[in-house]
DNA sequence: CACTATAAACTAATGACATTAGTTTTGCAA
DNA sequence: TTGCAAAACTAATGTCATTAGTTTATAGTG
């Protein structure tokens, strides 16, 4: 309505944000989101450097929000138990925020560092979880890289209509679960 | 140089996989194809009805040759053995066809009839290879589900750079599925 | 062997988008 | 109050997909 809208950049990524899950990341435009905001497309370099920068910023936003989700569902707990809740976080995360997830795993041009860096931590935290099996430095990653590409994989292919049969996928991670981390288990006695 | 290039679908989607493949999926437009196949890109609509359609066509052309890939890998093997031959067979797919492998997986508008057809082939022959591991028919869901979800978060999140450690990922895939495979037989004895 | 219908290519035009340049306007700070 | 920097704007360019309408080659028929 009038001339200052008050854009900001974060104003700018939370309506980006809410365009990706509700449209679509493809939907996230220039165009759509000044539209969103009342505001003619140009407008928006004043506070974003164009495109590719803004799905930067959107990817290390989805991954705050993940790191987040996980922190708070995994709590204090670790091994089985934590696993079995930051999997169920780790899904309902890329169910609530489709576009969001999607955007995490892209390797973001700009703010390398920010986005490496709340990677790593992921990656920490799963570690800390998995500490309990008594892996060795070098299983610790392979297991960690496991968890996270079955997490993903379950995710990725939920969210691009995958699985056609109608069996509760919870229930499929579950299982897949129960099975990976029953076989870190065995080696102890193998 | 003549009118008349000799165009054809099949010709189209070749060259189309090749740009997928070596520039990544995004550069597939119908202006490059155009120029690759040194024609003007309306020209193109008399073979394909649109770049949407182009994609899934590709999609189900790269399906297919990730079916023809892991059924050879297989052969006739089953059990753990078969499984290591297909992880390796894709996640080679995977990093020999990076655009195309991508597509495979995204709902496909158009050609849904052969698109069901290869990712329900690829599911049995999942199944088929998991049969001896004495799994009830929902177990063996939730296992091929797994798999699946495994290999393509590994595939997927290797294409978009996103394991950083230099630790060998196919020793980290072997790992995983060793455990995995070894929790699925775990079961017996419980 | 000529001829014609069809399919394949073309040019021209439109509309969406990102992006840049250059201009106006507003709000805060001196 | 004034003036300046930031925020918004308009105008313009270039890329793309797509549609409409035109030309032309070729394959098959007489």
């Amino acid at each position: 309505m009038s001339p200052r809208a008050g854009l900001d950049l974060n104003v700018i990524i939370m309506q980006a944000a809410e365009l990706a899950d509700s449209e679509g990341l493809e939907s996230v435009t220039l165009a759509s989101l000044a539209k969103k905001l009342g505001v003619r497309s140009p407008s928006l370099y004043n506070h974003v450097e164009g495109l590719p920068a803004l799905r930067s910023h959107l990817a290390v936003y989805g991954l705050q929000l993940l790191n987040e989700a996980l922190s708070h569902a995994a709590g204090d707990a670790i091994g089985y138990e934590a696993v079995v809740r930051i999997a169920s976080a780790y899904t309902g995360f890329a169910r609530a925020h489709p576009g969001l997830y999607e955007l995490t795993l892209r390797a973001p041009s700009l703010d390398n560092k920010e986005h490496e860096r709340l990677a790593d931590k992921l990656v920490n935290m799963f570690l800390n979880i998995l500490s309990p099996y008594g892996l060795s430095e070098e299983e610790g990653i392979h297991a960690v890289r496991g968890l996270r590409s079955l997490l993903h994989g379950f995710a990725s292919i939920e969210g691009h209509g995958g699985f056609g049969i109608p069996i509760d996928i919870d229930k499929s991670v579950a299982f897949v679960l129960h099975r990976f981390l029953a076989g870190l288990e065995k080696k102890k006695g193998s």
